[in-house]
RNA sequence: GGGCUCAUGGUCCAGUUCGGUUAUGACGUCGCCCUUACACGGCGAAGGUCCGGGGUUCAAAUCCCCGUGGGCCCA
């Protein structure tokens, strides 16, 4: 009988043809039903190429997700989207263009950015499409849209109604070169090396000197206490004491605090405004008077005097040898010194007081812990991520920025009075650009504005996708159908930034939590383990490898080598290997299109044997995809189709199968049982691998998708796994004998089959041509 | 300094929850083989102090303690 499919190999160009089937057929659109199934999918960014393999694996698996989902009978709402607000792209095209955003009209910037955006989305979107990605693509959602922005300004203004904006001036992450405010969230730190200057300080009234070691010299100006550890005795008789600074001459008292390590330098600290964090701390817990030494400009201010105008960097220096000059310096030591650094922009940040507008979150701490533990976290060990994050903040979120492309804040102020107006919600507006909506001030009547320049902080567009995409303000129905949604899946990294954000806005606004699980997935490490990512310049092409390999490859080796929530390597070659698997299951389904399809048939032992080797694969495999770890099914999945049914099995029933020496009803029970067999692992295999089990479903058994098919459930056969070893042992044995022997495999042997193999001695007879 | 996490043949990974025969599979390597699905294949082989040390136990990759090394996050 000629089989019906021909073709000796998987070829993925196949693939392209199923994808336009799918689109043509729109088998994915979302229809709105009572219940829902929504994915609140991360929206990537487009900042450059290439995009990240690791990425590439991160969206194949949410895809699994949806899938999984579907064939368990849920109405999946699989929304995509683009993230385009921030930095990265600012940067791109400055970079692009060699232009600086602050020397460019704002308008014809963000122009340039949208441009920039949209080359690189188009070929985002084609990775994810020809990754077989089931989600709606024909309504994807841009974060920069006027709908979106919208949303984001809407659901400032009902925040800012509730009271929970406010403005201060207040010590903040500044990094001067992208000329912006930033969060904590968005500092990274590095060890850099510089320069540990033991400096003297003589001591009023005593003709002796105090040695201060530290790595910031030229925040001399702003130093206003020195501080030593309660229990160094060296310093004992100096507290309340106190020392002139050198070069600026003002005094400054000795005082204890226990952050003063005795074991970092001399153990006596000089508190400035603002040298890091603790600085911070200190001025607001010992009540200091701040000193403003360096600008948003990133340069001293005057009170640094002959040194005012210069980078920090090129005053250290300076200072350092007017220093030296002046006999102040006892040595200098070189140092590694864990710097906080902007995570975008990479410099070092300062940190500055500036006004800025802040989302209350402090006030919030307490029920945020509540709704996280509410949430089930798969797996269960990165929940610890939000709580730590949770735990360890301390001041409220700084949500404006200094920079162009983003939403604005939508505010303006009157320029007689000053006082704030934000205009009513909903509608997208730019006050850098747009006139005030209200013809007077509310307060004093004026009738002239200006418009706040500012935008926010991207992180307040992300933290309402859930929102946007269950239509909240604008389709009650969809949104009550809709929200909470169902999961959040996202990488580890993002969890103190996106999650926890999108929980506290979350929160505030709705008063609930935005899903009820999250999906964690680690990152994508190179061939060395290091963390893949676009600046290192490590990262791997997705594209060439799918186009090269196919898309069904690259989900399978995503879904066999990733042990869900870890980090993992990503190799080509690995990747390739996994291929492998793709070719057997095609011969063995182009084995089996030879062989007619049977509604029932009456089993023999060799049949009833595999069929409970196969119940117990779909109850792992069920157990897998509970969890949405598809790890444990894709590996499950290979395992039995290699290694059982495609070398055990299929070789005991071949003879049987094409009716040599064997009754029809046996016949019949084989070709029942080898299809009864490859359509279950073709169910199973669909969410992680949909294109081949599509195009093979398809080709054999139906002329339906099978994403459409539910999942199949496991069947009640007799349990005959205890022949499982001994089958596998004697058939190696035979094949081993024949070897020793120089037999081919189709020769015939005299071998004695195991008393225990007797139900299968007829199948095991043909199978080996024993005598 | 704190937290999370990992350590199993050349490489990746299972097994650790709940201790129990010869430690799973894949990739790679080597040898033989075209066998009416597949050479992107088949069969077979080599290759491991289960990071180190101590403890509990009849029995430890698995449990406990102390280390070492890597990754990530935070201070």
């Amino acid at each position: 009988m000629e089989p019906k499919i021909q073709e000796k190999a998987w070829n993925p160009e196949i693939e392209l043809q199923i994808i336009k089937q799918w689109e043509d057929s729109h088998l994915y659109e979302f229809k709105l039903k009572e219940k829902n199934f929504t994915i609140d999918t991360p929206p990537p960014y487009p900042s450059g190429r290439p995009w990240h393999i690791g990425a590439a694996s991160h969206y194949s698996q949410i895809d699994m997700i949806a899938r999984t989902a579907r064939m368990k009978g849920n109405n999946v709402y699989f929304p995509i989207g683009i993230d385009r607000n921030g930095l990265p792209v600012e940067l791109y095209t400055e970079k692009k263009y060699g232009i600086r955003m602050r020397e460019t009209e704002r308008d014809k910037f963000i122009d340039l950015c949208k441009e920039a955006l949209d080359d690189l989305e188009s070929e985002m979107i084609q990775i994810m499409k020809s990754l077989g990605i089931s989600g709606d693509f024909s309504n994807y959602y841009r974060t920069d849209s006027d709908e979106y922005r919208t949303l984001t300004q809407t659901t400032f203004i009902e925040l800012w109604r509730k009271g929970l904006v406010y403005r201060a001036n207040r010590p903040n992450n500044y990094d001067w070169v992208s000329g912006t405010t930033i969060a904590d969230a968005e500092i990274i730190y590095q060890d850099l090396s510089t320069k540990l200057v033991y400096m003297k300080f003589e001591i009023k009234g005593l003709q002796k000197n105090i040695i201060i070691a530290s790595t910031r010299p030229e925040l001399l100006c702003a130093c206003k206490t020195i501080i030593v550890n309660e229990e160094d005795e060296r310093y004992t008789d100096l507290i309340g004491k106190k020392v002139v600074v050198p070069i600026f001459n003002h005094e400054v008292e000795i005082k204890t605090h226990h952050s003063a390590q005795k074991e970092f330098g001399s153990g006596a600290v000089m508190v400035c405004s603002y040298g890091d964090q603790n600085d911070v701390a200190l001025f607001r817990e010992l009540k200091l008077d701040e000193v403003v030494a360096i600008g948003i400009d990133g340069r001293l201010t005057q009170v640094a005097g002959e040194y005012s105008g210069l980078k920090p960097k090129q005053a250290r220096q300076k200072i350092i040898e007017d220093l030296e000059k002046q006999g102040y310096v006892e040595k200098i030591e070189d140092i590694i010194h864990r710097t906080p650094v902007s995570e975008r922009s990479k410099t070092p940040i300062e940190i500055i007081p500036m006004e800025e507008y802040y989302l209350k979150q402090l006030d919030s701490i307490e029920k945020m812990k509540k709704l996280g533990k509410q949430i089930r976290f798969y797996p269960e060990m990165h929940k610890q991520i939000l709580m730590n994050w949770i735990e360890s903040i301390t001041i409220d979120w700084p949500i404006s920025r200094r920079r162009y492309y983003g939403t604005e804040i939508p505010i303006w102020y009157c320029k007689e009075c000053s006082e704030p107006y934000v205009p009513e919600p909903g509608k997208y507006y730019r006050p850098w650009k747009d006139k005030c909506p209200v013809d007077k001030c509310p307060k004093c009547g004026a009738s002239e504005f200006v418009g706040e320049e500012r935008t926010f902080d991207t992180w307040m567009d992300s933290s309402i996708s859930p929102l946007f995409v269950s239509k909240f303000g604008s389709d009650e129905e969809f949104f009550k159908k809709t929200f909470p949604a169902t999961i959040r899946p996202q990488a580890k990294d993002i969890v103190r930034t996106w999650l926890y954000y999108t929980l506290l806005r979350c929160e505030q606004l709705t008063g609930q939590k935005p899903w009820s699980e999250a999906w964690i997935m680690g990152y994508g490490l190179d061939e060395k383990g290091m963390k893949m990512s676009k600046s290192k310049g490590n990262a791997l092409d997705p594209l060439p490898i799918i186009q090269k390999f196919g898309a069904d490859t690259f989900r399978f080796w995503s879904a066999s080598e990733i042990n869900h929530g870890h980090d993992f390597r990503c190799s080509e070659q690995k990747i390739e290997s996994t291929r492998k698997f793709l070719s057997k299951l095609w011969n063995v389904s182009r084995f089996l299109s030879s062989f007619p399809i049977l509604e029932s048939a009456n089993l023999t032992p060799s049949d009833e044997w595999i069929l409970s080797e196969l119940d117990n694969l779909v109850l792992e495999c069920e157990r897998g995809y509970d969890e949405y770890n598809f790890f444990i099914p894709a590996v499950a999945i290979r395992e039995f189709t290699w290694n059982l049914f495609a070398a055990q099995y299929i070789e005991m029933v071949k003879a049987r199968a094409y009716g040599i020496g064997f009754s029809d009803d046996e016949k019949n029970s084989a070709t029942f049982t080898l299809h009864k067999t490859l359509s279950t692992i073709l169910k199973l295999l669909a969410p992680i691998t949909p294109l081949i089990t599509e195009h093979l479903w398809q080709q054999l058994y139906s002329n339906e998708s099978i994403h459409n098919e539910s999942q199949v459930q496991k069947e009640k056969h007799k349990d005959m796994r205890k022949y499982t070893t001994e089958i596998i042992e004697f058939n190696s044995k035979v094949w081993n004998e024949k070897k020793s022997k120089g037999l081919s495999l189709k020769d015939s042997i005299s071998i004695e089959v195991p008393i225990n193999l007797e139900i299968f001695k007829k199948d095991l007879k043909a199978m080996h041509t024993i005598e």
